[in-house]
RNA sequence: GCCGGAGUGGCGAAAUCGGUAGACGCAGCAGACUCAAAAUCUGCCGAGGUACACCUUGUGUGGGUUCAAGUCCCACCUCCGGCACCA
C-alpha cells in the first residue's frame, strides 16, 4: 500500500460521525464479567465554552479510561455538569435571557466540543445538576440530614459577599475577599443561615485518611488535615470578680496557667458587650467595625482594659480582663488567657500594655527566665505552680486537665478550626432549600412525596435586593404540610457545592426515580478507583464529598468510607508563566487549535508538554511537533501495513525497540503517569522502524504497524482508529488488546557500558548482555584507551555494577 | 512566620533504586531536494578549549557523605502553592 497523506479533519469528522452512531460504544457493561474500573473527572462549569485547563483534564482521564478498556477492565467513564450556580444568573441579567436556557445552551455546544475531541463518554449516564430530576434528591437528602439533625438553622455571624448579594462558606473565603471576586472585601453579617454539620465528622474525616493516604497526593490530604486544624486542649472556666458568672477559655497549654497574667476577650464575645459601657462601648464598637482586622498580616494588636477582673482557679489570683482586636470570636471560646511569658501573641500584646510577664516553664536542660526579652514556646518543666511544680509540661496538661474536671471548673477539650458548612445561599440559580415555615409549626420539611420543590421558571432577575424567590409570591405563599394552615416556603437555595459532592453515585444509575440510586447498583463500583482534577478543589469540593458521602453511608445508602480511592491533580496550562483568564485575555480557544491541528495532535501535546501533575506552558510551536509527529506515524504505518518486501535484516532491531516501548509505555501507565515520556518512547520507537525500515521483512512490518497503532490508540485514538480500519482490522481499535512485551524479543544482546577511572567517564566497552563481573571487568582492562590511562598507576580497587558500569580507582 | 513542592541547555523537558546528565520535542545552524519557497529528509546543536573518535567544566549557592551525587545529608538563596494572630 502507498503511504497515506494525513488528514486530520477528514478523518476525525469521519470517526465522530461513526462513534456518535453508536450510542452503546463507551457504556460500561455492569455486569461483573470483567473486573470494574471508575475513571472519573470533575465535572465542568458550563460557562459556555471548554477551555486548555478542561482539555488536559480530560484527556488525562480519557488516555486512562481507553488504555484500562484494552487492559480487559469494565470501565465506567461518564460526564456531566455543574450546573447551577451565579454565573448563569449574571449572565441572565446582563443578556435577559433565563439562567435555563442559558445554561443549557452552554451545556449543548461544550458537548459538541466534548465529542469532537473523542472523549469516551457514556453519554447515556449525563447528569446535569440543574434538572429537577437531579436536584429533588439534593433536597431529599437535605431532609434526611435535617432529619438526624445534621442539617439546622441558626443565627450566627456569616460571610457575606456584597458583589454576590449572597453568603458564602467559609472555605469559599480567600484573604478575606469572595472566591470568585478577589478584590471584594466580604463583610460580616447576622443571618439566620442553614448549615450542615460537618463538625460532627471532623473526626472520621481525619482518621480515614489513612484509607486514602496511598492514592492522594499528600498535599492534599495535609492542606484537609490543616484546614480541619484539630487541636487538643482544655476549657478551663475563670470566674468574674463581683459575680456568679464564669468566663470559659481555651488553651492548649493549660500547664502555663500559673503565667497568665490577663483573660483577653474577643471583641464580639458576649461578656466584652457587658462589660463595655459608656466610652469603652464606643471603643468596642470601632473595634467590631474595624475592616482591618480582615487581614491578618498587617493587624497591629490593639486592645483594652475593661475594669474587670477574672480568678484564676488555680491560684485564686485576680487578673485584669482585657478586650483585643487579634482573639477571634469563631475560633475556641472566643477568650484567651495570656501568658506573655509562653506565647508569641500574648509576649507583644502584654509588652506592649505594660502587663506583668510571669515565666513559669523553663527549657528541660535550663533555668527559669528572670525577665525574658522573648516569650519560651516549648515544652519544658513547670516551676513556680504550687503543687505542679517540676512535672514535665504534656504531664502537667494531662493531670492539671483532669483537675479541671473533678472539681468542676473545666475539662479538656478538642477545637477544631473547621466549622459547620453555611448552604443557604440567597440567591435563585440553586437546589431550593425544601423547608416550609408556619407561623404555629415552624420549621416543617416538605415531605419526600412533594419532592422536587421545583424552581420557578418565571422569576425576575435584578441582582438586587434580597433573593430572587422572596419575591415570587407563588413560590412563596403555600400551605403548612402539617396544620394546613397557610405558610411560607424557604427562599433561600443551597451552595452548588452540595451539588457536586455527591454526583459521582448517580452517575452509575442516573434515572433512578425513587431513590437518589440504587446502593445495590452503587456499590460494586465504588470506590471510585480514579479521580482527576485541578489541585484548586483540594479544600472545598473534595472536603464536602468526603464528608457527603460518610452521611450517605450513614443513611445506609453507600458501603465505603471514602468515595475516591485514588485522586490525581493535574497542573494548570499556563500562558507564558501566566494562568490563562478571560480578564487577561490570554486564552487559547481549544476549537482553533482541533480546527487547524485536529483533536490528536491537541491531545498528545497537552500530555506530551510536561508530567501531568506539573504546570505547563502553552507553546504553539511546540503543537507543530506533535503534528509532525502524528503525521510521520501516519505515512510510516499506511507504507507498511501491508508491505510484501523486505530482506529482514532489522527484524531483530525493530522488534527488540517495538518491545522495549510495550514495557516503558505499559509500566508509564502503571505507576506514574508521566504521558510525557510515554509519548517520547513512541517517538523514539517511530525513529527506529523509520532507520530499520529497508531491511525490515514484510511480517515484521505489519506486526510493527498493528503494535505501534495499538500502542497510540489512548492518546491519539481518531488517528489510531483510523489505522487499525486501514490495515483491515475490525474495531473499535480501544477494545483491542493491549500489546504484551516479550522480554526474549525486548532484551539487548549487548551492551555499551562506561568504564570510569576513579569515578571519571573515560572510555566505554561492549559486552554481551548478562556479563558477569569479572567479564565486564576484564573487556574494561583489555581496552587500549583504559590500559594506557592505568598503566604504571596502582589499583586500589575495581567497582562493577553489571550492566551498569565499570570503575576502576587508583592512586598516583 | 509555619507547612508543602520546585530550581537541569535558547525553550518544554528526561535521567523511575546513588551508577554514561540533557532521552524526546521546540527553536536555531548547515546540507539534500526545488527555478524558488513551503513541506520533507540528513547532519550538528550546554559552556570553554581543541590536536574535533580528545580534554576541562557543568544540574540555584556553599559545605559534607561516597569508588561514584541532578539524586542522600547540613546550611542558605530564589520561585510557586497552601495556611496564617486558631490561643
Amino acid at each position: 500500500m502507498p503511504e497515506k497523506p494525513y488528514n486530520h479533519e477528514e478523518i476525525e469528522l469521519k470517526w465522530s460521525a461513526s462513534w456518535d452512531a453508536q450510542p452503546g460504544l463507551y457504556q460500561a457493561a455492569d455486569d461483573g464479567a470483567k473486573p470494574r474500573y471508575y475513571v472519573l473527572e470533575m465535572l465542568p462549569y458550563p460557562s459556555g465554552r471548554l477551555h486548555m485547563g478542561h482539555v488536559r483534564n480530560y484527556s488525562i482521564g480519557d488516555t486512562l479510561a481507553r488504555y484500562q478498556w484494552m487492559r480487559g477492565f469494565d470501565v465506567l467513564h461518564p460526564m456531566g455538569w455543574d450546573a447551577f450556580g451565579l454565573p448563569a444568573e449574571n449572565a441572565a441579567i446582563k443578556n435577559k435571557r433565563h439562567p435555563g436556557e442559558w445554561t443549557r445552551s452552554n451545556i449543548a455546544h461544550m458537548k459538541v466540543q466534548l465529542r469532537r475531541l473523542g472523549f469516551a463518554y457514556d453519554w447515556a449516564r449525563e447528569v446535569s445538576t440543574c434538572e429537577p430530576e437531579y436536584y429533588r434528591w439534593n433536597q431529599w437528602l437535605f431532609l434526611r440530614m435535617m432529619e438526624k439533625g445534621l442539617a439546622y438553622r441558626k443565627i450566627s455571624l456569616v460571610n457575606w459577599c456584597p458583589e454576590c448579594a449572597t453568603v458564602l462558606a467559609n472555605e469559599q473565603v480567600e484573604n478575606g475577599c469572595c472566591w470568585r471576586h478577589e478584590t471584594t472585601p466580604v463583610e460580616q453579617r447576622e443571618l439566620v443561615q442553614w448549615f450542615l454539620r460537618i463538625t460532627a465528622y471532623a473526626e472520621e474525616l481525619l482518621n480515614d485518611m489513612q484509607q486514602i493516604e496511598a492514592g492522594w497526593p499528600s498535599m492534599v490530604l495535609t492542606m484537609q488535615r490543616n484546614w480541619i486544624g484539630r487541636s487538643e486542649g482544655a476549657e478551663i472556666d475563670f470566674g468574674l470578680c463581683g459575680s456568679d458568672e464564669k468566663l470559659r477559655v481555651f488553651t492548649t497549654r493549660v500547664d502555663t496557667i500559673y503565667g497568665a497574667t490577663c483573660v483577653i476577650l474577643a471583641p464580639e464575645h458576649p461578656v466584652s458587650k457587658q462589660f463595655c459601657t459608656g466610652d469603652l462601648a464606643v471603643r468596642l464598637k470601632a473595634m467590631v467595625d474595624d475592616q482591618s482586622r480582615k487581614d491578618p498580616e498587617n493587624l497591629v494588636k490593639d486592645g483594652f482594659f475593661t475594669g474587670h477582673y477574672a480568678v484564676n482557679p488555680y491560684n485564686g489570683e485576680e487578673v485584669p480582663v482585657w478586650v483585643a482586636n487579634f482573639v477571634l470570636w469563631g475560633y475556641g471560646t472566643g477568650a484567651i488567657m495570656a501568658v506573655p511569658a509562653h506565647d508569641e501573641r500574648d509576649f507583644e500584646f502584654c509588652t506592649k500594655y505594660g502587663i506583668a510577664i510571669v515565666p513559669v516553664i523553663r527549657p528541660v536542660d535550663g533555668v527559669l527566665a528572670v525577665s525574658p526579652t522573648e516569650p519560651f514556646t516549648e515544652y519544658g518543666v513547670v516551676e513556680n505552680s504550687g503543687e505542679w511544680s517540676g512535672l514535665a509540661s504534656s504531664e502537667a496538661r494531662k493531670q492539671m486537665a483532669a483537675r479541671a474536671k473533678a472539681e468542676g471548673f473545666g475539662e479538656a477539650s478538642i477545637t477544631y478550626r473547621l466549622k459547620d458548612w453555611g448552604v443557604s445561599r440567597q440567591r435563585y440559580w440553586g437546589t431550593p432549600i425544601p423547608v416550609i415555615h408556619c407561623d404555629t409549626c415552624g420549621v416543617v420539611p416538605v415531605p419526600d412525596d412533594q419532592l422536587p420543590v421545583v424552581l420557578p421558571a418565571d422569576v425576575e432577575l435584578t441582582g438586587k435586593g434580597k433573593s430572587p424567590l422572596a419575591s415570587h409570591e407563588s413560590f412563596v405563599n403555600t400551605t403548612c404540610p402539617k396544620c394546613g394552615a397557610a405558610a411560607r416556603r424557604e427562599t433561600d437555595t443551597m451552595d452548588t457545592f452540595v451539588d457536586s459532592s455527591w454526583y459521582f453515585f448517580r452517575y452509575v444509575d442516573p434515572q433512578n426515580e425513587s431513590l437518589p440510586f440504587d446502593p445495590a447498583r452503587v456499590a460494586p463500583w465504588f470506590p471510585v478507583d480514579q479521580y482527576i482534577g485541578g489541585v484548586t478543589h483540594a479544600i472545598m469540593h473534595l472536603l464536602y464529598s468526603r464528608f457527603w458521602s460518610k452521611v450517605m453511608r450513614d443513611i445506609g445508602l453507600v458501603s465505603v468510607d471514602e468515595p475516591f480511592k485514588n485522586l490525581f491533580t493535574q497542573g494548570m496550562v499556563q500562558l507564558n508563566g501566566q494562568t490563562m483568564s478571560k480578564s487577561k485575555g490570554n486564552i487559547v480557544d481549544p476549537d482553533e487549535m482541533v480546527v487547524k491541528y485536529g483533536a490528536d495532535t491537541c491531545r498528545l501535546f497537552t500530555l506530551f508538554a510536561a508530567p501531568p501533575e506539573k504546570n505547563m506552558d502553552w507553546n504553539e510551536s511546540s503543537v507543530e511537533g506533535q503534528y509532525r509527529f502524528v503525521t510521520r506515524i501516519f505515512k510510516w504505518v499506511t507504507r507498511n501495513a501491508d508491505a510484501t518486501d523486505g530482506s529482514g535484516e532489522n527484524d531483530a532491531r525493530a522488534l527488540r525497540k517495538l518491545h522495549q516501548t510495550i514495557a516503558k509505555i505499559t509500566s508509564d501507565f502503571d505507576n506514574r503517569w508521566h504521558f510525557n515520556t510515554s509519548i517520547a518512547a513512541l517517538m523514539e520507537l517511530l525513529n527506529e522502524l523509520q532507520a530499520c525500515e529497508a531491511g525490515m521483512s514484510p511480517a515484521v512490518r505489519q506486526e510493527c504497524a498493528g503494535k505501534l497503532t495499538l500502542l497510540l490508540a489512548p492518546f491519539a485514538p481518531f488517528v489510531a482508529e483510523e489505522l487499525w480500519a486501514t490495515m483491515g482490522h475490525a474495531g473499535p481499535v480501544f477494545k483491542q488488546g493491549w500489546p504484551v512485551c516479550d522480554p526474549e524479543l525486548a532484551r539487548e544482546e549487548s551492551l555499551e557500558i562506561p568504564v570510569q577511572i576513579n569515578g571519571k567517564v573515560r572510555g566505554r566497552v561492549n559486552v554481551p548482555n548478562g556479563s558477569t563481573k569479572e567479564e565486564q571487568e576484564q573487556a574494561a582492562r583489555a581496552d587500549d584507551k583504559i590500559q594506557s590511562l592505568i598503566a604504571g598507576k596502582e589499583i586500589v580497587k575495581v567497582i562493577v555494577v553489571p550492566g551498569k558500569l565499570v570503575n576502576i580507582v587508583v592512586k598516583g
